[in-house]
DNA sequence: CTAACTGCAAAACTTTTGCATTAGT
DNA sequence: ACTAATGCAAAAGTTTTGCAGTTAG
């Protein structure tokens, strides 16, 4: 399934359905938390070049395969929302992990007003949350 | 008035009040949107040498003197709340303008919502909106 | 006076660029 | 075969470290 818009994606703008692409794709989609430019270097060390991490990830990127996301200090990257519901993190500040979460309607209600209010159309919204999990808080 | 709860930190940190830290502190004091260190540095060039800046900015920003908030792909400075009021910033994708906002009740009160649902304690919450401002939206 | 702070030089790390070579369609 | 994509080397940019010298309290 994720191969399948991963490939259209790909095809939409015309672009080579490479190995490093391909290895590059699996390599995100397959982490269970979003990981950093290093990181992502760093597994597809030995299989290809960093500059070829960078120029890719620019590119899937730009053409919404992936998105960047804030965690801490670093800007991490993890499949776009073509791929996963729509959803923001919380991140222990103990132990690291990381937790999605879905937001409410309630939430993108309160967006709405922003709109209206401050006379911006909000195209993206990036909330994040710090703190600790239930088993590093006591 | 900004000057007293800058020295009232310092004061309860035992920390100096160096040139450099008054001119830091001024340059992210006087700044209408928030800094990257590259820009600070740049700022404080002549003043002061990079390492300081560096230095100085891990310090305010263990402090409280400072924060960090993600715009765009970059995390740049700006005062803490103890300068001001809780905020958050729209930035505009087309001409850069940055407008800062404050969260709502129901927003705050949403966010307690998560708190409960997730378990898990939230101590600091990032809320970033991209899109275009009046201006730039026609 | 002396502990804290800073400057300088160098190292480490991250990201970008240009060009020759290779791989995908 | 032709263009897009990659690798390599080098440059550019950013951040960190160690140490010697300076400064604030």
């Amino acid at each position: 399934m994720q191969d399948k818009i991963y490939l259209e994606i790909l095809d939409k703008y015309s672009l080579s359905n490479t190995k490093s692409r391909r290895v590059l794709f699996h390599i995100i989609a397959s982490s269970k938390k979003p990981l950093s430019a290093t990181e992502i270097i760093d597994r597809a060390s030995g299989t290809m070049d960093k500059t070829t991490v960078y120029r890719t990830l620019d590119t899937f990127e730009k053409t919404g395969l992936i998105k960047h996301v804030s965690i801490g200090w670093k800007q991490k990257f993890e499949l776009s929302d073509n791929f996963t519901h729509h959803h923001h993190h919380m991140s222990c500040i103990v132990c690291g992990k990381v937790t999605s979460f879905e937001e409410s309607y309630k939430l993108l209600a309160e967006l709405e007003r922003l709109e209206e209010a401050y006379r911006f159309i909000i195209d993206e919204h990036v909330i994040e949350l710090h703190g600790r999990c239930i088993s590093c808080s006591r």
